[in-house]
DNA sequence: AGCACGCCGACT
DNA sequence: GTCGGCGTGCTC
């Protein structure tokens, strides 16, 4: 018998060992009994000496991909992953692969698509009658230009039989269809800056080299990123291209096929259903698509050639998992491009201070951006409005309802923007100043009006708006502060005679929604947007022509130390939504700071100003990224327990002495938001200027929670390498 | 994570 | 006497 280490979907962390008569190659898809349930496994390690009682190892039930693997850089990439998050291996493997390849049965392969063509002989034959209509209009088809299946099942159903008659009578051949196809010139003239930034990338083409591409609103990244690609698949390459969720939108995908029309691209994110996931993971693998499209999870996709990866917003925190295996994808994607020995762009126009740094260290090369793309284009003009002495109503100055007044009478197209939906953040009782909060979190229940609901935010739950308090029996319940739905309710009262629209997560819950809205914006069928961050992502409004931000200080008074660096990007970006093609865009941004840094950098829309003092600030307090950090967080139904286990694994190692002097220990501290979904969450934070000795401390810090968990039976943990929450 | 095993309270 | 509550421990 041979022993192989084979990755399992079982939270341990070492692999387990099975037997097979002969030797597997390593990333074979097995299925094996696992406590006597039959489950699909990876062979990861043949010919193995193992290190448990072989009364106890058993044997490979059968071998599901046939002919095919998973490749050695794949597997590199995901004992990587798995060792750098501190996850389980087998856990981390199956969280990288679809879901019909984590189930124990054979998928077939996907068939390369053909192209079918008339040859020589066929050329010279009669056309069928044109009574046949059907088959005359295929036969038209392939003497205009050679066509795919798929193509020729548009003009009829019953295509693939005529295509088997024709082929018997070597009338009409068929090729596999090349995964790049020809790229038709493009349309749009890359501007100096653009072209530029397209031929840096180009000259490092096969050798790693990570760039920044930095670019303001406007200034077609997209463009940029399209001109590489093209160049990179003509070289017969994959391109790999991330992007967040909220940005892949059916406007992104038009402007891919009318750019690359002939392209076999696939597309993988949570909302593909899994099958057709499956089917083009393996289109991916096997180099049968050279443009592979995606959210984070695409960072997994096994790709033969590839030549070129790009994250746009690569500042956007939807790259890091925030559960189970906590990876960042826009990290990964950098590891792997110096895996595959290619260049790798990440783009924004307000990028992480993560790598900004590395711009400044010569780690990331800079590609600027600082033009808009249509020189007729201007920069939107953007006031902040100091209203610490200005009546409001419904949190709205009089100054921003006459902006709003003048735009919709003049036809212009204006953007409410605020960061809350629901009607109000809180319901408040009068007399005795009772307020409502979530018995499983620590969070205010949010007022839904419309659904007569007071909800959490945070969890699932929700109640019936108490018709009077709780705690005293007032019936004067006030709601306090303003959300998406109070201020749309407002602005109909103030502009009765405007269309307002509302895009928020309630407006949009079911997935054709998002489609319909955009469609009656496009269509001028709008006066007034009121949205939150789903309506400043992802979607151009060319005739958007006012912004008003409300509420936005909210987010100064957070103690997450990342919080005016996300304010700043959100507020760039929604800034950016104003007066792009030929229209000059106002922004308008209520706030009582107007002399906050991030109020301050954003007037002047300066990134680099902010970025500068930022990184200075955390150079001074020792953030990242000028040291590397991971948490330990511990849940429970009590915050007592949560933290307990986490200081007898700080008591142990102290005991032993056993952590490096350059590794710092903060905690256990609770978590900003301490109760959630009804565990209590404590956390400690590792830090360290020293990446080696964090991850040692990070390994023994799991060696005790591993020892310690046995008495803590109630306690859950994990650990979070690089955490964004805190 | 599941899923068995096992040891005590409240049912027929 | 049994049914089932979940605390404990293992998985190749
Ligand atoms: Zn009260
Ligand atoms: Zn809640």
């Amino acid at each position: 018998m041979i022993y192989h280490q084979l990755a399992l979907n079982v939270p341990l962390y070492p692999l387990l060992t099975y037997a097979y008569p002969t030797t597997l190659p390593a990333g074979t898809r097995v299925a094996v009994r696992f406590r006597n349930r039959l489950v699909a496994a990876i062979v990861w390690e043949s010919d193995i000496q193992p290190e448990i009682d072989l009364s106890k190892i058993r044997p490979i039930e059968n071998i599901l991909s046939d002919g095919w693997q998973l490749p050695a850089d794949w597997r590199a990439l995901l004992s990587f992953t798995a060792r750098y998050y501190h996850y389980p291996l087998g856990q981390a493997v199956m969280a990288a692969l679809p879901k019909g390849l984590r189930q124990p049965k054979a998928v077939p392969l996907p068939k390369q698509e053909h192209i079918y063509s008339l040859n020589a002989l066929g050329r010279i034959q009669p056309a069928p009658p044109a009574r046949y209509h059907k088959q005359n209009a295929l036969w038209q088809r392939l003497l205009a230009a050679p066509a795919t299946l798929h193509q020729l099942k548009t003009i009829h159903t019953q295509a693939s039989q005529y295509l088997k008659q024709w082929q018997q009578q070597n009338w009409i051949e068929a090729s596999h269809i090349p995964a790049c196809g020809s790229i038709p010139t493009s349309l749009h003239q890359l501007n100096q800056q653009q072209q530029q930034a397209s031929a840096e990338v180009q000259t490092k083409c096969g050798q790693f080299a990570p760039f920044l591409l930095y670019g303001i609103t406007g200034s077609g990244k997209t463009e940029v990123y399209f001109d590489i690609m093209a160049n990179i698949m003509q070289q017969g390459k994959q391109v790999l291209f991330l992007l967040p969720e909220i940005n892949l939108t059916p406007q992104l995908m038009q402007r891919v096929r009318q750019r690359f029309p002939h392209t076999v691209t696939t597309v993988l994110h949570s909302q593909t259903a899994a099958g057709q996931r499956t089917t083009n993971y393996l289109q991916a693998a096997l180099g049968q698509a050279a443009l592979v499209i995606g959210t984070r999870l695409a960072i997994f996709t096994p790709m033969p050639n590839l030549g070129l990866i790009v994250v746009d917003e690569e500042h956007d925190y939807s790259f890091k998992q925030e559960s189970e295996l906590r990876y960042q994808a826009r990290d990964l994607a950098v590891w792997r491009a110096r895996q595959a020995a290619c260049p790798v762009v990440l783009g924004s126009a307000t990028p992480s201070l993560e790598s900004w740094y590395k711009t400044r260290h010569g780690d990331y090369q800079l590609l600027q951006l600082s033009e808009r793309a249509h020189s007729n284009a201007q920069l939107p003009q953007i006031h902040l409005l100091d209203i610490r002495r200005l009546p409001l109503d419904n949190g709205i100055s009089d100054i921003i309802k006459q902006k709003l007044q003048t735009n919709v009478a003049r036809g212009g197209l204006s953007m409410v923007y605020l960061n809350r939906r629901g009607f109000a953040p809180a319901l408040f009782c009068d007399a005795c100043g009772h307020t409502f909060g979530c018995p499983n979190c620590s969070a205010k229940l949010v007022l839904h009006q419309h659904a007569g609901q007071l909800r959490c935010h945070h969890c699932d739950f929700h109640q019936p708006i108490p018709p009077s308090c709780p705690e005293c029996g007032n019936q004067d319940l006030t709601a306090v502060g303003q959300g998406t739905q109070r201020i749309e309710e407002y602005l109909q009262h103030l502009l009765p005679s405007a269309r307002i629209l509302r895009v928020d997560r309630d407006s949009t819950a079911h997935r054709q929604d998002w489609s319909e809205i955009y469609h009656t914006i496009m269509r001028k069928e709008v006066d007034v947007l009121v949205g939150t961050q789903m309506l400043a992502k992802g979607h151009d409004f060319p005739h958007l022509n006012l912004v008003v931000v409300l509420n936005a200080d909210n987010s100064l008074y957070s103690a997450d130390f990342r919080a005016p660096e996300r304010l700043f990007a959100e507020l760039m970006q929604v800034s950016g939504r104003a007066g792009r093609a030929d229209c000059t865009g106002e922004v308008w941004v209520q706030t009582r700071q107007p002399e906050h840094k991030v109020y301050q950098a954003l007037a002047a829309q300066n990134y680099v100003t902010f970025a500068t003092a930022e990184l200075a600030e955390r150079q001074e307090l020792g953030m990242p990224p000028f040291s590397y950090m991971a948490a330990i967080r511990a849940d429970a139904h009590t915050m007592h327990e949560a933290q307990q286990l986490l200081r007898q694994v700080q008591q142990g190692i102290e005991q032993q002495h056993a952590l490096p002097a350059n590794v710092n220990v903060f905690g256990p501290v609770p978590m900003l938001m301490a109760r959630l979904a009804g565990y209590e969450r404590a956390q400690v934070f590792l830090e360290s200027k020293n990446r080696r000795d964090l991850h040692h401390s990070i390994s023994l810090w799991q060696n005790w929670l591993l020892h310690l968990e046995k008495s803590n039976p109630h306690t859950r943990w994990l650990i979070d390498v690089d955490p964004l929450e805190m």
